[in-house]
DNA sequence: ATTTATTATAGAAACGTTTTCATATTTTTC
DNA sequence: GAAAAATATGAAAACGTTTCTATAATAAAT
């Protein structure tokens, strides 16, 4: 074995070590048809005896069917693979994935990137979950391939097309409410950049609790940043000073307000007690973070792993026709929002 | 187009419309063999205008030949796709790849599994990338199917693999001479679990390093947790009340350099004022945290992207026999040390 | 006991490439 | 200008499966 010869070993074997033709011994080993119980095992012995494994290659060949699907990240997301959100996302399409005996092909695109992936052009995938933005002419192409497509974080407008969102403008609303209730009357926002359907339904969220509490819109203290620690230290170093200056602070996301949380504390104010802060996502770190943050969470791995189930039933067949679901949000509280001080 | 039949544009159809054979249409597309200059831009042109991909299977089938590779993270490793250190490992890798025009297969390895993963017996990789933690046994299997290999932050006594891996035992020494220079005298250490090579020889340095200083080495600070953020959490609440407390604390990890900063504040302390924290690693986290935390810099990412080199190097036959690359370390210093109280 | 239906098996084609081998064409050499 | 060498092309085999079609063996029905 050891000895230079290469042996490949192959469903040709199997066959002639259990006296059957290949068909047969195909049959047997997927239960794809017809085949005598006895045969049955006499081909599942043999297999196990020369310890063949199908080759995916070859089976993909013909099946045109790869096992494996794609879970595409745009370039433009923050942090990539790092990034606490996605990466959790993506935690929970591994799983699903791997329970299906699937493979997980994983990369990064490039937005202005005129052509579909390698990826799919070369038919390496069954289907595909996109995280984040997509363009519109991206997503008509796969259509035009017929190529099964799971839209994660993010929905198109026109087209049937499967996607898992988050109920942002609840999850908003629940925040500024919790806000107004422990007496706050001056909430600012710290908003991410206005060309993403989930950041502009955040937003919205706090515009319309804060108009149903009868309070007056403030653009003042409604600041844009990008979504990531270094931008948005950048943004509050230059907000910072901003007078009156909310006695809470609501921000798109967990990474922006911990942001916001280290120049507020360097400036020497003390969180709650002078300023409440409030993020939206739940990473790990709002929890970790001193003090805890008070946020809004997403099941992100669970948003993964829908996203995957509803890849799979239309891979399968099951589903025929995209749909769209929902991911509720849940408060949750902890010490980093407070009253505000009298 | 759209109307049902589906149409596969093959290179049969660039063959056909280019006027050649197959053969001599494949020679042309790839370069591959003898073809006049003026075939070949025949053959292009009718690839472009039909809109031809190979199809990669296909090609897998007959080269033997994947175009793809595998990156495999142990489930002991805390945090998963999240885990800051192994996502940027994980992003280096993926850059790396992306430039080669490789793609890259994603998977998570139960240790206690007995075999391979279905990645590697199935044929569906042309070589893997292992990080963290592997058994000896797994090596050996993949040795004898000749799948190349790389591992990533961990080494392997006997025989010849290649690997990336961290220069721990002087990155430990530096932070430790650090702490002397500051003025520290009793320095504690919390280490990580003593069953991978990386967090023994950290642990090594420390002892090393106050040993050259003629400091004695006191089991009562020096303490083991898991590396997530709440065991190391959980060890620490029951340190706490150490006597005397240690006027510095090193960690194996920076992720449990955070969770002991955490708890440290909690019980009112102040960093570096009442005691000095450093990590390991300089995670995104480390920067980010209040105070910023010094710790030693490992280029993560770096390491990603070595690794694949390598494995691709391996796989284009550049270099034959494996070898073991050695990352250097870098001090960082910020505010979370700093010279004891007197 | 014969026909009919059902179940088992085998042979061959197909999947879309690359590669080997043989042949045809061109170029070089003497 | 013939022989030799180099270059260009095409036909067919191969990669390892699954699946289609045809035939053989068995069971059920008359």
């Amino acid at each position: 074995m050891k000895g230079g010869i290469k042996i490949v070993v192959t469903i040709r074997d199997v066959a002639k070590r259990a006296r059957v033709s290949v068909s047969t011994a195909s049959r047997a080993l997927n239960s794809s048809g017809p085949v005598k119980e006895e045969t049955k095992a006499r081909v599942s012995k043999a297999a196990k005896e020369i310890n063949y494994t199908p080759n995916a290659i070859a089976r993909g060949l013909v099946t045109r069917k790869t096992g494996n699907i794609g879970f595409i990240l745009p370039a433009s997301v923050k942090g990539g693979t790092s990034n606490p959100f996605y990466s959790r996302v993506f935690e929970g399409v591994e799983a699903e994935t791997r329970e299906r005996n699937y493979h997980l092909i994983f990369s990064i695109l490039d937005e202005n990137q005129e052509d579909l992936p390698r990826m799919v052009k070369e038919k390496r995938i069954d289907g595909v979950i996109f995280a984040s933005k997509v363009s519109e002419r991206f997503i008509l192409q796969l259509e035009e391939r017929e190529i099964t497509l799971v839209l994660v974080d993010h929905a198109i407008e026109q087209g049937n097309v499967n996607s898992v969102v988050i109920d942002n403008f609840n999850g908003a609303c629940k925040m500024v409410n919790h806000l107004l209730e422990l007496g706050h009357r001056r909430i600012g926002f710290l908003r991410g950049p206005q060309d993403r359907p989930s950041f502009i339904q955040r937003f919205e969220g706090y515009k319309e609790t804060l108009k149903k509490a009868g309070l007056k819109y403030d653009e003042k203290i409604v600041w844009e940043a990008d979504l990531d620690f270094n931008d948005a230290y950048k943004v509050m170093k230059k907000k910072i000073k901003t007078q009156p200056f909310p006695t809470a602070i609501f921000a798109t996301t967990d990474i922006v307000i911990l942001a916001a949380a280290k120049i507020i504390r360097e400036e020497g104010l003390r969180i709650p007690e002078d300023v409440s802060l409030a993020g939206f996502d739940d990473i790990l770190q709002a929890k970790q973070a001193h003090p805890p943050l008070t946020t809004i969470r997403v099941s992100k791995r669970e948003m993964g792993r829908i996203a995957a189930r509803k890849l799979f039933e239309n891979l399968n067949g099951i589903t025929k026709k995209p749909s769209q679901t929902v991911i509720l949000t849940e408060l949750v509280v902890r010490d980093s929002t407070g009253p505000p001080k009298l």
